[in-house]
Formats: structure tokens, sequence, C-alpha cells
DNA sequence: AATTATATGTAACAGTTGTTACGCTTATAA
DNA sequence: TTATAAGCGTAACAACTGTTACATATAATT
């Protein structure tokens, strides 16, 4: 685990803060769908990204899904952060989008750090200021695109996570993710097609002009 | 301003954080309307909120604007935070919604603060956690509900901030925050007048079902 | 091989939102 | 007072998105 944290890490934390995490630290191989936090939960400890992917959704009352964005390695989740310090409930899930490994700390430790490393301080506020930009982008997205854009987008950065341009997810998926139905998401799909931008099979799309 | 400052964060922080506060902060008067922050300016001072309210917008390429949420008396502005100590340009834009009182601190002693106060870096992080909360329902707003909704929903919050079921706004601006046309503002103001849940008179809207 | 479940394609239609156009009213300025 | 601008109401239509229904294709199971 050590070798992980120095290679993913080493350059923002010193060598101290670097020997405390892997001291109370565990390391997690999560499988891809792997749900890692759910809505409501108390959050006990907090993950770093050492390799993989997350997707980050939040829901309404009626169980209606949308996709935030996605967290890769070298982050954290901020969300998680603002629980555990805040003691309150998450307010997203979080399900592995690629076979991920992380490190998950306690929460003790965390607050333990703040006074203690600057460069734990500054990583936690950074981790924010992240974290708020990427809310920003998802208003955006939801607020100032067409379905078609917010489709392409999607698409794009789902591709770029899984460091592959061919997709494998169904239009049903799909259509969960936006918070749309799966008729419009094939509709659409047929049209990127067409405008060359992607190519449809059945469980997989491939990404043509990423 | 020393009395302001106890009244409002008192129950915050320590009396020698106040009284630091109190030593290098600017006390400011800002009419209704006036501009803080604009999208691209770097920051240099962060508000704290004596009283009043401040409207947070968002905008795209294209100039179109979208409110994301008000902040009221006993907050700070987190994107602010985040802009400071992350060094970099501001995100939003923040409008006075109402005259508006409030203390500005300077980076630097934001920063020094951070180390040497517990209740202040709480309160930074209560912050976060505050506008990214706000930041999750705007989402949920724009992605869950329909236009009516939104609307109905806005005119209550912009009554509450205002402390008056009296709204002064024309139908243009309404639809500028809303990131809509005048034309479908009208059209859906009228439906909630005939449902009994608002009066429309010329600049200004009551608001009957808070 | 036949059956079943899942995934996709497509048409037809409904509902919501966006646009254009124009008339009327109220406030402000000349 | 008259002219002009700003605010609002409404109709007609267009564009986008959502829903229902059904056909076809592919994969998994028996």
């Amino acid at each position: 685990m050590l070798e992980e944290l120095q290679q993913n890490y080493g350059y923002l934390f010193e060598d101290e803060l670097i020997q405390e995490i892997n001291n109370v630290g565990t390391y997690k191989d999560i499988p891809e769908g792997f749900k890692l936090i759910e809505i409501g939960d108390y959050i006990k400890s907090m993950p770093l990204l050492v390799s993989g992917a997350i997707k980050i959704l939040r829901e309404d009352e009626d169980g209606d899904e949308l996709i935030l964005y996605f967290i890769e390695q070298g982050d954290t989740c901020a969300m998680t952060l603002s629980c555990c310090l805040g003691n309150s409930k998450s307010e997203i899930r979080a399900v592995a989008e690629t076979d991920t490994k992380l490190i998950m700390v306690p929460i003790v430790k965390m607050e333990e750090w703040l006074g203690k490393y600057k460069s734990w301080q500054k990583f936690v506020l950074q981790s924010y200021h992240n974290r708020m930009s990427e809310l920003l982008e998802a208003i955006d997205t939801i607020a100032f695109l067409k379905m078609d854009q917010r489709l392409f987008k999607y698409l794009k950065d789902k591709a770029m996570v899984n460091h592959n341009e061919v997709i494998h997810v169904t239009h049903q998926e799909i259509a969960r993710d936006l918070h749309t139905s799966r008729v419009v998401i094939s509709r659409l799909l047929k049209t990127l097609e067409i405008d060359g931008k992607i190519k449809l099979h059945r469980n997989n799309i491939t990404v043509i002009d990423l």
C-alpha cells in the first residue's frame, strides 16, 4: 500500500503523513458496479482513490437518478469529507464505475490531521474546491445544454474515465443516469450515429469524435 | 462593527477571533442590486454577512444566467473561500438581493486563522458543507422539477429572504434568473394566479401560499 | 431447437417549453 | 399633452422531450 500512496499522493503529502496514512488506512479492491455509498448513509471513513473511477449520483424522492460527475485517481470524495466533518448523512450515491483501488482513512484521523499537517489541510480544501467546480459544471450541463449535447458529453466523459472509446452500457442505463427515458436516448443515439460521432452495437457504443 | 460581530458570530467564534476580525475587517453597507463579485474576478477578501441577502448566479458562454441560491445572514460565500484559498478566479456572480451589511476579511488572515483557530476551521468547513448542500438543492430543482414548480419555489425563496410576501420583480427578471423566456414566465404566473397561489400586479407579485 | 428475457428501432402522439408577433396598459420623458 | 419606453397578456406555432405501443434482433436458458 505504501508504494501506491507514494506514487499517487507523494507529491501532495509529506513523508510523515504518508506514513500515518499507511498505518491507519485500509487498502480496498472494489469491483465495477459496487455501491460504495448510499444516500442516507453515515460515513465512517473517507476514500482516497488510487486507481479506477467512481460515479457520483443524485436521487429525488421518486427514486429518479441523475449523474453528477466521475471521480478519478488522486481525488477523494468531498461529499464524504463534508459528511464526515459535519457528522451528517450522505446526500449522494457513489458507485464504482470501473474496478477501483482505494485507501480508506478513518474519520478521527482526518480531523486530527487537519490541525497537524498543512498539506492535509490544503488537500481537503483543494478537494472541496474541485468538487464545487464539478457541481457547477454539472449544473451548466443540466441547465444550459439540450439532451443531445448532454448525451454526447456523457459518452465522452465515460470513455475518458474508462480509458476506452468503447463503452459498455445499455440505452436504459444511460437513460437512468441522465434522468430521461430509454426511447429518448435511443432516438438521440441514432442521430449521433448518423452524424458519424458514434457507432452503435448491442451493449456497447464506440465514441468516434472524442 | 464589534457589536454586529458579537451578535452574528459570537456563538461561533471565540472572543480572541472576534477581536481579530474587528481589527482587520472592513464594514460595508451594500445597496440592493450592487454587484459584489463578477465571474472571472480574483477575490481579494471574503465577506461575512451581517444582514441582508445575496443572490448567487451562474452564467454560460452565451451570457445566459441562472440563479443558484441565496445567501443569508450568518453565512459566507464558500465560492469565495474556494477561490481565495485556491487563488483562482470566481466561477459565479454575486449580487445584493436586498440592502446588505457585511464585513470583509482579507485573504491572508483567512489562511492564518485556519491554523490558529479551531472555530474558524470549523466555520470554513461548515460553510463548504452548506454551500455544497445548496448546490445539490439547485441541481434537484433544475433536474427534477418542471418550470412551474421551479417558478413557485423561486417566488417563495425570494419572499423568504426579503422577509416580505410582496416581491418587487418583473417577469423579465424572473425569466433571466430561471433561464427561460419572459413569455413562458408570464404564462406560468397567470396559471399560478388562477390557482390562487399568487396575486399579480405591475412590478410586483404577492405570494399567498407561503 | 424452442423458449424466454433483454436490448434496440421506430412510429405516433401528448405535454412542456421556446419563439414570434402583436395589442394593451402604465410609467416616464419630452 | 403627447411621445416613448417598459411591462404584461395572449395567440399561434415550432421544437424538444416524454409516453405508449409494437416489431425485431440477440443472448441466455431449458
